[in-house]
DNA sequence: TTGTAGGCGTTATCAT
DNA sequence: ATGATAACGCCTACAA
């Protein structure tokens, strides 16, 4: 039987009321009687009951974080962010993964608020109508990584100038043909927004938009891969692709190689997010780095500061991305 | 202020034990009432409060997952196999990154057990004596994933005769001389066991074991790049490499792949683990496959069936490891 | 079928 | 400086 701060008060020969002082250090206490206390403690290996401290206090010290999907190579750095601060600040957090599947973000995000946790951290791709009635009437505050949603706190980057500035970038290099490699149709970001970059820096620069050279993938290493066969089988096709995540350009690097045209001189790829393992392809990857762990850190600092009523000089937080040239371009 | 079941007891006109009892689909209630209770429900928008449940119910429906680093290739795939079964069986998990470090884990270990999770799901390089306490004392049943140690259940492969395998294999190609990078040397597992099997498998071809030809590596692609730059600037390099981590690997082909050196032509490498990258670098690396999602997964499972007093047949699992071939030998 | 009341392990207020 | 005691929100005998 676990034991509890009634026992540790017996074994002591004081009230639980001294026990809870000496276990929070609150109050005054003797020296003398929290010595038998904390002797008490060490001898019957006691160990708080987090769970009804927190129905008292009507805390948690848990937050619980929303992701897509932690296998994917993007989340793992921004977990690890948010863990770290979180561990500063002594929360412990919930994992959730949703697979973009907006039936279980519903799902989880009931749990994690049934688990009465301090705060959340949504990671997704778009937000659902239903979801967004559930964040208004959320009783925990809610940052949001990655994505942008009327008012909530966010962390993200300027996605629409960052894949601007990549195929500018390729067109800088000589290139007159483009092509680019999305995301899920459906996805606000990895679709939406990147694509109309690409679209903007072709119009700035006098290219035409093409839309058969523009492929909707899935964000894996197989759409990628999949998706530059299908570009680079065409009659005419480009010289150069935006891609917009890097297991896509990594799978799409490898479709070239596999049909023997060379990176980059034939043909030259940049990716979206500078995944760890970016740098660490043959060739090495282009891409447009995003401060993942950076994201998560800070998210979580934010969340801190609301949970903490600390002052927020700035609910919208967006870092800057940078273009990092490696050997595929 | 949030609404409890007091609250939709009034607005139902019943007492709160009917609510409980339809939260729960406890005991039979009348149709009449359970709709009063529902529609009580809907219109004050009341979530149950867990915290003040598991007090009660004395379990929390929530485990803990202790990891060395979720950012490192390798977790992330077992983590999404525990959480998709614990998601299967209503459980949450608290994610706790160790980075290995022995203060850090015995610190999320007290944590874990104070906020009261039904179990603990364990992965690391080796138990400290203290952790062992630890062990000894919890009030949660553990589960080892990757590692075991006396008799609590675990889930791993059978590291010994992979490593063999995959040297024997290279031995077959025709290799005379094959180094090892390793991880850190107080790895009893990383380091200690896989070393062991190069080593048999070394002495059963009558091939001399060469303690210059093994390198201690850090498990991470900076140190496979290194170590292999060390192993193949001796004035007799070896021709193949067995190295016991997948990102290593990968940082080894990066260092001869700078060096000019033709994989697997000159050099052939076969590294441990067959984490997501490893099918898609260039060339892809043949390594030991370990099944890591079913690792984490099936280890979940086993949790919930000591969770749920299921009859185990088996405390030790080792799963099957393959040794799978692609372009890198 | 429904209600009353005690208790889960704490914290915090109010006495002492 | 310390001790009783009433919450915190829920579940569950037991009673009605």
């Amino acid at each position: 039987m676990r034991i509890n701060i009634k026992d540790v008060a017996k074994r002591a020969g004081v009230s639980i009321s001294t026990v809870s002082r000496v276990i929070n250090d609150s109050k005054a206490v003797r020296p003398k009687t929290k010595a038998k206390v904390l002797e008490a403690i060490e001898e019957l290996g006691y160990k708080p009951n987090a769970i009804a401290r927190s129905l008292k206090v009507r805390h948690t010290k848990t937050i619980g974080i929303m992701v897509p999907d932690i296998s994917n190579q993007f989340y793992p750095e921004v977990v690890r962010g948010i863990e770290d601060v979180a561990s500063m600040y002594e929360y412990n957090i919930f994992l959730c993964n949703t697979d973009l599947d907006s039936e279980k973000e519903l799902q989880y995000f009931d749990v994690l608020e049934e688990k009465q946790v301090d705060g959340i951290i949504y990671m997704g791709g778009n937000i659902s109508e239903e979801m967004g009635k559930r964040f208004k009437n959320a009783s925990a505050p809610i940052i949001l990584i990655g994505i942008d949603y009327e008012d909530y706190p966010s962390v993200t980057i300027d996605n629409i100038n960052a894949s601007k500035e990549a195929v500018n970038y390729l067109i800088s290099k000589g290139h007159k043909k483009v092509g680019m490699i999305t995301g899920k149709a459906h996805d606000p970001i990895i679709s939406g927004v990147r694509k109309e970059g690409y679209k903007q820096a072709l119009e700035e620069n006098n290219l035409t938009f093409d839309e058969s050279l523009v492929i909707e993938g899935g964000n894996r290493f197989k759409s990628g891969y999949e998706g530059a066969r299908q570009l680079l089988e065409l009659p005419e096709p480009p010289s150069a692709l935006f891609i917009s995540g890097d297991e896509m350009a990594i799978g799409a690097m490898r479709a070239a190689l596999e049909m023997g045209i060379k990176i980059p001189d034939e043909l030259a790829i940049v990716g979206f997010n500078n995944i760890d393992m970016a740098g660490k392809v043959f060739p090495s990857l282009s891409t447009i780095g995003q401060p993942m762990y950076e994201m998560g850190a800070i998210g979580m600092r934010v969340l801190t500061k609301i949970l903490h009523d600390e002052e927020l000089d700035d609910k919208k937080i967006v870092l800057n991305y940078s273009l990092i040239e490696r050997e595929s371009s």
